[in-house]
DNA sequence: CTGAGCCGAGACGGTTCGTCTCGAACGCCA
DNA sequence: TGGCGTTCGAGACGAACCGTCTCGGCTCAG
């Protein structure tokens, strides 16, 4: 039995030049337009591409910009798989932190990444797919990080790390995603110095 | 001159009964079918309203659940100007946000809150009102708290309120809109403390 | 060589948009 | 009290986009 109700499309008959011109457009489309008058229509038409081609490999617009938001993540993150370790726990995670803020600062990920938040709060399945494929990568390095540090003795040990790690990037996204104020390195700095202050031993 | 491009409509004349019926059934319709297909012709017809009306006093359908969710907000929170202050400043924290987190999980508030903010994300002239409406009077009473204990000597001198503020929510908001894990009690909790902890004199 | 399947292109009916036009109901002011 | 301007409910209207479909053209497997 097939595993879909339609007949699956084959893969590996798939045009690889019409899906990377689906993503490119998708990402241009969005920063130029914004997500809500992003649509399938206009993807198409700037990738030059039927619009049944898009219907057949992504069931929503939201889809198309999580592939693409991946595929943009994993060059900028090729080779990546640590987060630095000198030691100095605090130094390292303003350093990640200060990556961070710069990231979500820059024009090129920004308006992808909010797309995809917001899509995310309203939309479970989009928020599952989202979170397993963009979010947990990243946030399993710090985790990993902080288990480190656990072990070495400068957090507390009775400390769940997930707990930690949000303590950490939590404040980071409120502020990003609420434009309450300025996301700056010295924001991230004041994160990282007084939540340390809480988790570290002694 | 007037101070609109085109003439505004007279507000003395308004209908008040067709103001709550349609805060009412936007409120309403959010819950059961969710933001994405929430329409204004969907809310004009429960209301028993012509479309008109709605687009004569509101910019969107964003605009709309921005009123109708203050005006829910109102009600709950009549009269609560202040947060609980014992002296012990952890109890009174873990207190509110056991609270917030409680409003978090009910239906009542969730779906019209991550439809907001879903569109204050991507939507920065929603948002600028949706924190000045709803989000900032919340904070202030936060702030407002923290103020006073540190005041007291229970948080060092040189910290900001305002960034304190956002080590508590941060993490809550975080967990809530990602829905990455469950948003309990006893998260709560341990954000409080570990948080604290940082925050704390000595 | 042939056929199945993806491709670009776009027609199609359905839904919602935001505007506009009715006659009816309402409330201010004479 | 009567008149008049404005909002009201209702719905028609063209435009935009939806998701499905049909059509030739092209590519690859057998």
């Amino acid at each position: 039995m097939t595993p879909s109700p339609k007949t699956a499309p084959d893969a590996s008959r798939r045009s690889e030049r019409s899906r990377r011109a689906i993503l490119d457009a998708a990402l241009e489309l969005v920063g130029e337009t914004g997500y809500q008058r992003l649509t399938i229509e206009a993807i198409a038409a700037r990738a030059g591409v039927g619009k049944q081609t898009i219907y057949r490999w992504w069931p929503s617009k939201a889809a198309v910009l999580l592939d693409a938001f991946a595929a943009l993540g994993e060059e900028a993150a090729a080779g990546e798989t640590e987060l630095p370790d000198t030691g100095d726990l605090e130094a390292d995670l303003k350093l990640v932190l200060r990556t961070t803020v710069d990231e979500l600062n820059s024009p090129r990920f920004d308006a992808a990444y909010r797309a995809l938040a917001a899509e995310s709060i309203v939309n479970p399945e989009v928020c599952a797919h989202f979170v397993e494929r963009i979010l947990e990568p990243q946030l399993r390095l710090y985790a990993q990080r902080l288990a480190r540090a656990q072990q070495a003795g400068h957090i507390r040990p009775d400390i769940d790390p997930r707990t930690a790690l949000e303590l950490l990037t939590g404040p980071l996204t409120h502020r990003w995603l609420l434009r309450t104020l300025p996301l700056t390195h010295e924001y991230a700095d004041a994160v990282v110095e007084l939540t340390l202050r809480g988790l570290a031993h002694g």
